[in-house]
DNA sequence: TCGTGATCATAC
DNA sequence: GTATGATCACGA
């Protein structure tokens, strides 16, 4: 059977239900990104040192994603954000995830509840891919989609770390802050280079530069939720 | 060996 | 610079 026999939708379209997108998130396992970039005219590259969002951007055309550099989720007429996460041999996260960037001013009154980290955070679509070093792109394998809701201990466990965080960041302490810090999440430089700057409150309440941060999933936390997916296939179903 | 800090491509 | 998509790469 061709793939677009199993892929009867013209990819770039937007899906128009959770079902649909779905579906063809399903119908893409267990081929190569190289098999997609084909189907799709792409040309894999080598490797992903100067293509870091490649397999990202083809899995975002094949799913429909409104493409864009907008602070909203992937989805969001189905309030779903898209995740692809590279898989090492164990089958275990290979890199932490990139959740949004870090606001480090005008946080005044900002809750948990209203935060960027949450809203992307509240419904995500994982894709699972390959993602050992040793084996070009083209030949690294797409696996089964897993939908994923924050459950209250997932919850609990992002929203103190967010807590923590924008409290340092709201006491002039950014620069004191780690990748240690947090437990299921961390902040770390989210730009261009070291040399970046932007923003930010200082010590003494005033305003000061910095480079810019982003908040990042660590791979533990994403392991224990893409191992509850396995352990229990019904977990995320709604 | 691996996590932290640094970096790459691209759109606007 | 900010925001999207992320992974790289070196020092501990």
């Amino acid at each position: 059977m061709s793939f677009f026999e199993q892929y009867p939708v013209p990819a770039k379209s937007q899906p128009e239900s959770e079902q649909e997108l779905m579906r063809r998130a399903h119908a893409l396992a267990g081929f190569t990104l190289g098999q997609l970039a084909g189907f799709a005219g792409w040309q894999a590259p080598k490797n992903l040192r100067k293509a870091k969002g490649w397999a990202g951007q083809l899995i975002e055309y094949y799913l429909g994603a409104s493409a864009g550099s907008k602070q909203e989720q992937d989805f969001a007429h189905l309030g779903i954000e898209l995740k692809t996460i590279p898989l090492n041999e164990h089958g275990q996260p290979a890199e932490t995830t990139y959740v949004c960037i870090a606001p480090l001013t005008q946080l005044n009154g900002v809750t948990w509840e209203q935060s960027n980290v949450r809203n992307k955070l509240q419904r995500v679509l994982w894709i699972p891919v390959d993602g050992r070093r040793e084996i070009a792109p083209a030949e690294r394998t797409v696996g089964h989609p897993v939908l994923w809701s924050p459950n209250q201990v997932e919850d609990r466990l992002l929203r103190a770390d967010w807590e923590e965080l924008t409290e340092m960041i709201i006491l002039g302490a950014v620069d004191q802050i780690t990748a240690r810090h947090g437990v299921a999440m961390q902040l770390r430089p989210k730009a261009a280079n070291s040399h970046a700057l932007t923003n930010a409150i200082g010590p003494e309440g005033e305003l000061i530069q910095t480079l810019p941060r982003g908040y990042y999933l660590k791979k533990e936390f994403t392991h224990a939720v893409l191992q509850r997916a396995l352990e229990d296939p019904n977990a995320f179903n709604r």
